[in-house]
DNA sequence: CTGTTACAACGACAAATGTAGGAGTAAACG
DNA sequence: CGTTTACTCCTACATTTGTCGTTGTAACAG
């Protein structure tokens, strides 16, 4: 399988690809219109993003009339854990317990979540 | 309170300065000895890096003899809910659920830690 | 057909980032 | 003392990142 090495996406090229991921695929004009109302990027700022995120392998694009549709490479599953793994060594030297912990405290967390996690643990365990 | 807007760090200041905050204060090299076997940086390289963390405001430095002893000027939480957010809003949009599913399908989350979260989270509605 | 739109392609550019070399200096060594 | 150490300070520099402007062109409105 594929162990393809990444080259790695910037803060802002992770969150259009998000923008990807979420509509399946896009144009650029929609990338833009499915950016928070606080953030506002030109036109040809969301088109370079694209590009590099296709450049760096993250996505494909087809042509559909005069306008490229933008479609993800990449599972999101495979992009994750190397970011989240990434995010945990830098702000938390690898170790997990302290983020799960303030997200819990920061009120991220609730009932529900922990309900869903136990079984996924006691799924886990039955393997 | 010092609501103070602090600059963005880098992905490798973020490591440095967690470092500092593991040591309480530490020298350039007591820094460097403290970096992963799998990394490693120049004197001057983290020296630049603790300088910027400096000007960003995250660091301030007394003299020792010739050294300079770096320390902490943040709290970790407060940087560490800034960061997370941050995160948590670039690759999610927000949602932390799809963190804290990840976190617990990459086995990084185990029952103990499912049992404190449930006293955190008790603790707080008692609130 | 002609002016107006929508896009893509290409280029640009300042700022941030990662990484380090070299000069200068005070302290420690022999 | 003269030399090696151990640091700081200043400088540098290639890349990457964030952000666009410009130009060319195909499609569409009239």
């Amino acid at each position: 399988m594929g162990k393809k090495k990444l080259r790695a996406m910037s803060p802002t090229e992770t969150e259009i690809l998000r923008l990807v991921w979420q509509l399946k695929e896009a144009t650029v004009q929609e990338i833009r219109e499915q950016l928070p109302a606080d953030r506002t990027l030109a036109y040809n700022t969301v088109q370079t993003l694209l590009c590099r995120l296709e450049q760096k392998g993250y996505l494909k694009h087809r042509d559909k009339g005069r306008a490229h549709v933008f479609a993800p490479r990449v599972e999101p599953e495979e992009v994750i854990k190397t970011t989240v793994r990434d995010f945990l060594g830098r702000l938390f030297g690898g170790d997990p317990k302290p983020l799960v912990q303030f997200l819990a405290e920061d009120g991220k967390i609730d009932e529900e979540d922990i309900k869903r996690l136990r079984q996924l643990i006691d799924k886990r365990k039955k393997k």
